[in-house]
DNA sequence: TCTTTCTTTGCATTCGAAGTCAAATTGAAT
DNA sequence: ATTCAATTTGACTTCGAATGCAAAGAAAGA
């Protein structure tokens, strides 16, 4: 008749005294068969085991965080999910961390205003190791080092202070495209950069402009920001400010090289590469389109996700490993874009 | 001289009882100070929020999780993080959640085959809700419902197990486009299908048939598998098929429509859209691209994600909500990779 | 001044599993 | 059967914060 006051519209989850009680055993005895090499005589182990799949009983992880201190997740922070890059490195991250037992706090960076709040919450989840790429600030990057969580860095540095990290070799690749350029004769070169708070968009037209500058070449550079549409407005500002001569242009990621080819054929007339070579960075999917066929340099994705977990897995067992940083070189795929050799 | 036996190479970090003795009070009222809306005094608050920042204190969300029952995270289960679509989805989905104060545990799935053990991390790791853009068997679903987490479904539906969800109108969307290309006298048309286990592929390429069939017209139907290079396969099958005289393509993605465009335009040397019309489905960025300016069906990503946290934070409030099924409606977006009007 | 009421505070318990230590059981050896 | 060691088991405490409850304090009213 009278209706009960709690519903109770799903079974509670058990615990393991549950299963303890079940079992006709202790809670300790429950636990220890959960954790690999602990002292359980077999027939018990089975006898619970049994009583945990009837009860449909898995441990809590976030008990065993609070107990362990170890919650075996790792925050990543990662800023912008749509450059075609990271969506790569991301799920390749996550599926290496997983197979090493390792569960991914995924924090996505809007604008970089928020960080702070990112921080905070990942000092509450007590996260034990964090894999970043995006831009934080030194004080940002410090207080993972006074908070004791190990970091790895993914394509950007500690500038000025010691943290691990990951990166492709911007300088041999750029070395490598603009000395392919030189050598297949291109006189006039323009060169796109990133935003200015990237760390990989200003090393790579650094080490393309001092190349350049080396052979006895001078450049033009523009500002682009990694997206589709800045290469073309970035091209627009080259062909205005070189009237038109320039036969090679360097861009700081592969997303941009796309937009420089696209508008150079499209708005501009422009045959690429016969009457202007585009060069890109980044090897990400639609360099190989057959449209594009960009001529770039592919960053190791899988051997530098290995080693950014390899590394922060490593720091999580010893804290005192001290602040390596591993340059791993690109490779230069020749594509179309660009009139070689 | 003798050196300590623990090095404590990082300060401690300090819990509610470190902030207690600092500020002189109690564990419960430090604990009160960061919950809203509890019973503090101004004046100790501000002494106790003082200590707070002095010792570094941040509430462990662990410990909070552990007693409230609540570890304010919510599972992603997302399946192609390289689809170019989904890095969107996550990356709205993401920040939307944070915006709430929720965290995101990211599981991405490389094959279907370790499903299980990513369920098994969901259940013991206490999320709060899920949101699932993977193929799940209606077993694993029904395990949702069975440990009462609650679960909203995106751009897939609970098939035969009452469960929330999000989609993007395929029957619509697919309609439209039917209509549009027989509108400008299109006569042969192509089908370029998802793979076998993709609900979304299977919905678009029924509709689509289904719509042709009703209108008179006859077609065939390759599989693809969502991804670029299928793109050329299946066009490579249709011409062979259809003895080159199909003059429309309707892709289930517009991954695969930029495929067939690149491999009609390179491989066969086929005008699109003189000869040959392709629409595809998604309004992924790429499919604006100058090159492309894909025919496509554009999903409303931001009304979509928008709507599954809504429905999910509905449900983790009263998890006896039913099980709704939102359609939205996608847009046309012309493009020039069709011959239309 | 003395109640009465409302606010602020602390005590003690709880969440669920891990791990220490000692007790109990087992097995081997005599 | 008895001793000793090795293995298995359980009682109890711990992790860090939240919260019900009662006590203490402050403010208001008589």
């Amino acid at each position: 008749m009278a209706e009960t006051k709690q519903p109770e519209s799903h079974a509670a989850r058990a615990t393991s005294y549950d299963v303890a009680r079940h079992a006709g055993v202790s809670q300790s005895a429950v636990s220890r068969c959960f954790k690999p090499g602990a002292s359980v005589a077999l027939r018990t182990r089975e006898r619970i085991l049994a009583s945990a799949r009837e009860l449909n009983y898995y441990p809590n992880a976030i008990a065993q965080g609070l107990i362990t201190r170890r919650s075996n997740m790792v925050a990543i922070i990662i800023s912008n999910l749509t450059n075609l890059y990271y969506p790569e490195v991301l799920a390749e991250l996550t599926q290496r961390l997983s197979a090493q037992g390792i569960r991914v706090l995924l924090f996505s960076l809007a604008a970089e205003s928020d960080v702070d709040e990112v921080l905070d919450q990942v000092w509450r989840y007590r996260v034990d190791g964090a894999i970043v790429a995006a831009r934080l600030h030194p004080e940002q990057l410090a207080a993972f080092a006074d908070r004791g969580v190990p970091v790895v860095l993914y394509n950007r540095i500690g500038e000025g202070i010691p943290v691990a990290s990951v990166c492709c070799d911007s300088v041999s690749g750029e070395h490598a495209l603009v000395d392919a350029l030189l050598a297949s004769g291109h006189q006039v070169f323009g060169i796109i950069s990133g935003p200015a708070d990237s760390y990989v968009g200003e090393e790579r037209v650094e080490a393309a402009r001092r190349r350049l500058q080396q052979l006895g070449r001078s450049c033009l550079i523009v500002r682009g920001n990694f997206d589709y549409a800045s290469g073309d407005a970035a091209l627009r500002e080259l062909m205005r400010m070189t009237d038109r001569n320039m036969d090679a242009v360097i861009c700081a990621n592969d997303l941009m090289a796309i937009g420089v080819i696209d508008s150079a054929r499209t708005n501009f007339g422009i045959a690429v590469p016969h009457d202007l070579s585009v060069v890109g960075f980044d090897g990400v999917g639609p360099a190989t389109w057959l449209a594009y066929q960009v001529t770039t340099i592919r960053q190791p994705v899988r051997r530098m996700t290995e080693a950014a977990v390899a590394m922060l897995l490593e720091r999580i067992e010893r804290p005192d490993l001290s602040a390596e940083q591993r340059l791993f070189p690109g490779e230069l795929l020749p594509g179309s874009s660009a009139r070689l050799g």
